[in-house]
DNA sequence: ACAAAAGTGTTCTTTGTACACCCATGA
DNA sequence: TCATGGGTGTACAAAGAACACTTTTGT
C-alpha cells in the first residue's frame, strides 16, 4: 500500500445471460427497465459491481436483486470495454451465463427498483435491448452453442428425469437445426452417463417414452481427464 | 446523461500474455518491474486502463509501452476480479493473449518506467511472478492449448516459410508430448491451407527440408462456416 | 382402428492411430 | 562413409452420417 493508483472515475458491471427451456423454446431472461437510462426497455439483468465483491460473487448478488434468482452455477464468458458503451459515463462489462431449468425456480421477483419485472423471452425473437446488450447476447449464445458439443451443458436446462426425444430438441433449439433420432440417441447412450430408470412418461396419449437422468458421477469419472477443458 | 452512475474507486487493467517460440522452445514474455509494488519482481506486462479508450486499444497501447512490440492480433481471453488481488486497491484485469514470431520483432524497447526490461522467458521453467500473475498465465495457456486443436494459431509463432518438423516441433511444445511424424503430417497436409514451396531449408548439415507457407486465403475458403466459431 | 411418438440396425465414409524403414545431404 | 533428420504407406479401430420401418399406447 506504499504508493497511489492512479484513479479513473471508471465503473465494472455484470451482465447476466440465463438461458432456460420451456415448452421446447430456448429463452432467455430479460428485465423490463423502470429507471433510466433505457427506462421501459428490456435489458439483460445487470448492474454494478461493488467494490468489496468478486466478479463471481457480485454475479450473484446482482442476478438476485434484479430476478430473485439465486446461487445459480454463472461462468463469465466475455468482457465488453467499448468506450461508449453506456451513455452516462465509461462502464466496462463482465458477461456472465447460466443455463437452468425454468420450473424448478420460484416465480420471478425482483427486489431492485430498477427491474420493473423480470421475463422469460424466447430467443428467437428478442426486441431490441438497451445498451450493447444485443452484442452481449450474440457473443455469449455463440459461446454456448460451440460448448454444446464438447460439455455437457443441456442437462442444466432439462428437469431431472427427462426422455431423449426432450433432449434432442433442447439440441435442436440450441443449435437451431434437425438431427437424426437414431444417430442422436446412439451417441448419448454411448457416452455412458445417461441413466436410464424404470420410471416412464405419464399423461401422454401416446407410447410412453422411458425417462432417463443426467449422472453427473460417472460424467466425472469418464471424462477426468478432459475436465481441464472448460 | 440525465442521471449520475455512482462511483466507486475501481480501476480495470490489462494484463497481456504474449508468446513466442525461439530455437524450439515456447517462451512468453515477460517485464521485470522497476516500480513498487512487486519491485524487481518478473510480471506479465500490464498497466491500467484509461478513461477514453477501449479494451482492444488499451491492450495495444499497454503493450506497446512495456515491451515496444506494437500491433499484435490480441485477443482478450479472462478477466480476474478478486477483491485483494492487487495490494494497493481493487484491481479488475482484463487478461489478452497473442502469438507471435519473435524475431520479426525489433528489439524490446519498454518506453514506460515501469518496465526496467522486458524479455523472453521459457514457459516450461517460469519465475514467481507479481500479483496473481501466475494464475493468469494458467488460464490464459490452458486456453491456448485448447485452441491449438481447432483454430491454426501455430502458424502465428512460426516464421513465414517452415518445415513440417519445426510445425511439429511447436505443437508438441505447446501441448507438451510427442506426436507421430507420420500422422502429423499427413493431417495436416490433409487440411489443405499449407502451400509447399519450391524453395528448401539451407544451411542445415542434412538433407534439407521442404518448406511450407500457411495460406490464409485457403484457410478460409476451407473453413468459411466454421469461421463463427472463434 | 388410428394417430402420435417411441424405439431400433446396418452400411458406408471419414478420421484417428499404431507402427519402421529407406533417402538425401553435408561434414 | 557416416550421422542426421527428411520423407513415406498400410492396416486396423473408432466415430460420424445416411437412411425407414415396427411397436406401443391412449383415444
Amino acid at each position: 500500500m506504499e504508493e497511489k493508483l492512479p484513479v479513473f472515475e471508471s465503473i465494472f458491471s455484470i451482465d447476466c445471460l440465463i438461458f432456460g427451456f420451456e415448452a421446447g423454446v430456448l429463452k432467455i431472461l430479460l428485465i423490463e427497465r423502470g429507471d433510466e437510462p433505457f427506462k421501459d426497455w428490456f435489458a439483460l439483468p445487470g448492474y454494478i459491481v461493488k467494490q468489496d465483491e468478486s466478479l463471481d460473487d457480485a454475479a450473484d448478488r446482482i442476478l438476485y436483486e434484479l430476478t430473485g434468482l439465486r446461487d445459480l452455477p454463472m461462468k463469465q464468458f466475455h468482457t465488453f470495454g467499448e468506450v461508449n458503451r453506456h451513455p452516462q459515463g465509461r462502464v466496462i462489462t463482465v458477461g456472465y451465463y447460466a443455463l437452468i431449468r425454468v420450473n424448478s425456480q420460484k416465480e420471478l421477483r425482483p427486489t431492485a427498483h430498477l427491474a420493473r419485472k423480470a421475463i422469460w423471452h424466447p430467443v428467437s425473437d428478442l426486441p431490441k435491448l438497451a445498451f450493447d446488450h444485443t452484442d452481449i447476447f450474440n457473443k455469449g449464445f455463440a459461446k454456448i452453442r460451440r460448448r454444446l458439443n464438447h460439455q455437457p451443458i443441456a442437462f442444466d436446462l432439462l428437469p431431472e428425469k427427462f426422455t431423449l426425444t426432450q433432449l434432442q430438441g433442447l439440441y435442436e433449439a440450441i443449435l437451431d437445426k434437425k438431427l437424426d433420432k437414431r444417430n442422436f440417441r446412439k451417441k448419448m447412450l454411448s457416452y455412458g452417463f445417461l441413466k436410464e430408470l424404470v420410471e416412464k412418461q405419464k399423461g401422454v396419449s401416446y407410447r410412453a417414452a422411458k425417462l432417463y437422468k443426467f449422472d453427473k458421477r460417472k460424467y466425472a469419472k469418464i471424462f477426468q481427464n478432459e475436465l481441464t477443458a472448460e
